[in-house]
DNA sequence: GTGAAAGCGCTAACAA
DNA sequence: TTGTTAGCGCTTTCAC
């Protein structure tokens, strides 16, 4: 190729960015001082480093990472598959996630494959083919799941609010006993010693987890447990509105404070005992789950609940990926602590 | 190098998967054969490309998109920049979007970037660096937003649930006045006449647009526009009991629809209701915004609603965004239409 | 202090 | 039909 080409082919590369031989060939210098001097790495003139980059800016000149990354054997992404369909579990999580992440500028692939097992199955082909350096797993029911193959490349893997069946696995799941016993604890705190507990439908492990924190604080606080006062059902608020319905009609003794699956429950409590004209939380006292400020904040009145502390666990989720792709292997199932959040359904002594 | 080092220096590539060269040497043919076998091109025996396709699967064998890509100038991913910490009306539109894009094998970068415009701007440059062949904005409110500098290299962009200064952008958000239509349009079908309109503050573009066609409806169907009965305000449900309070406690006429500007306030309106012993939809009807299931399945009664549509509005991104990266020239504002759905609190003629 | 060149894993054009 | 090789854009060693 003679000499009089070279000003006049420029920018054949991807979609015409321009490429380090543009900035090199504009700066006069060869490529490896160009990428000296983006990379600050070995000894550079300050005089050639302060050109180059002026006129790679000049150019609007960006590495490759497509390039670096070949080179690296490092892709500087990662894979996030959920099957909550992006759903409000989801959502703070992969916040935490990405926000985590983002910081040591690693990119985060998001995959939906919602209960679909080879939809997931090609996201996972796919993203081993992008060479990301982890993967993320989210589910919408914090129980157990089949591993996921891999293939050759163990790739460093993270499951957030899910397990996997691979006891070496990591998982990340918030402490639902934990939570359910701060809850209760919260109400006994205030005096309140008939408990009962409205929840959702025992197949989720969280279910029988919160339970059996209810059942562990009243039991440390020498309180009875009562069978009646124990209402597993589905999560909606229809529910909370029926359990209530169930509790307060029949002859025996009613509970003075409900600790609930979660907020919808606890929303749905609140207006049944309303129409029953039990005033909340003079008479009984409630405790919601979740902490889904549309439903805790708009409930008359605003619901106490606790909180998953989701975008925490997503953060935490960033973090340990990072450590596994630095090499460290990290492995088992950690309960993260969820905490309480005050609101005016709890405390008989605030003012509403 | 000698040949003796030929069996035993394998994998010495990206966290060790398997390359192109592995797999043409263990089936003892070369690497453009391996190329031409995996990607089904040039003409090769049935019986080599099987030797090849088995041998490839047996060692666990994915061609590496980072090289591909690199050599393709195109990387088969695109950026989502999001400002709306990825919340409700993110998600279901980076669900539509993700699954046509996956359809075609492109991944989608996820970025948060709520209020930011410096983590914007890093995010942008990073995506840039990562070639991403296209870019997605999504924002909170559907409002225009300044105009982003993508530097030199023209990517293609769409905006959704957003739009752009640059008056060329393509920009797809749902019809707002369309869908307010539709709602006031649907309360007169079943004989209301004297329809109040509540809803968000008024520097939502949303608010504007849902307010005109409330009172085109109206107009169209000869019936007066009342000026009491526009109760902007903001998107509570605390704001839908208080709008409600005020249009029924004084003197004048009352109405009997209420097309409320987002579900929570049509929820708080049907509470409120109650409160008064004002049946509905005996009489007063009411229609919600947005459908969110929680929010509008969960009332009492439960809402019919306008759906915004917006995994079709991803989906239809998704689609627009892979026409622009085909090299079509796509710009304008589009709305998408809003749909429809029906449950208890509008129609007086139906059981509860 | 700077340039030249090998190679990361792959594809495609060309040779054999 | 199969093999060879020149890149894609970058980093990094090794000469100069």
């Amino acid at each position: 190729m003679s000499s009089d080409s070279i000003s006049s082919d420029r920018g054949k590369s991807t979609r015409g960015a321009p490429t380090i031989r543009d900035v090199a060939r504009l700066a006069g210098v060869s490529i490896g001082t160009v990428s000296k001097a983006m990379n600050n790495s070995g000894s550079l003139r300050k005089e050639t480093r302060e050109r180059v980059v002026e006129v790679a800016a000049a150019l609007g000149f960006r590495p490759n990472d497509l390039a670096q990354s070949l080179h690296r054997g490092q892709s500087f992404t990662v894979g996030l598959i959920s099957n909550d369909s992006f759903g409000r579990f989801t959502m703070p999580i992969v916040e935490g996630l990405e926000a985590v992440l983002a910081a040591r500028r690693i990119a985060v692939f998001m995959c939906n494959a919602t209960d679909d097992a080879e939809l997931e199955r090609q996201h996972v082909e796919q993203l081993m083919g992008k060479r990301v350096d982890g993967l993320v797993f989210t589910a919408r029911r914090a129980d157990r799941r089949p591993h996921i193959d891999l293939g050759v490349a163990g790739v460093p893997t993270v499951y957030v609010f899910a397990q996997s069946d691979d006891p070496n696995a990591l998982a990340l799941v918030p402490d639902d006993e934990g939570g359910s016993r701060l809850a209760t604890e919260h109400l006994i705190s205030l005096g309140r010693k008939r408990l009962a507990h409205i929840t959702g439908p025992e197949h989720f492990e969280a279910v029988r987890l919160r339970r059996d924190g209810y059942r562990r604080a009243l039991t440390d606080a020498g309180l009875p447990v009562i069978d009646r006062f124990y209402k597993p059902g589905d999560w909606s608020e229809a529910y909370g509105r029926q359990a209530v319905a169930d509790l307060f009609s029949d002859d025996g003794e009613k509970p003075d404070g409900l600790v609930c699956g979660n907020d919808q429950i606890a929303r749905g409590a609140a207006d049944a005992l309303h129409d029953l004209e039990i005033d909340v939380p003079g008479e009984v006292s409630i405790v919601g789950f979740d902490n889904w400020e549309v439903i805790a904040g708009a409930a008359r009145p605003p619901l106490t609940s606790i909180d998953l502390n989701l975008r925490e666990l997503g953060a935490e989720a960033g973090r340990s990926l990072i450590r596994m792709i630095d090499g460290e292997k990290l492995g088992g199932v950690h309960r993260l602590p969820c905490s309480l959040v005050l609101r005016a359904s709890s405390d008989p002594n605030t003012k509403n």
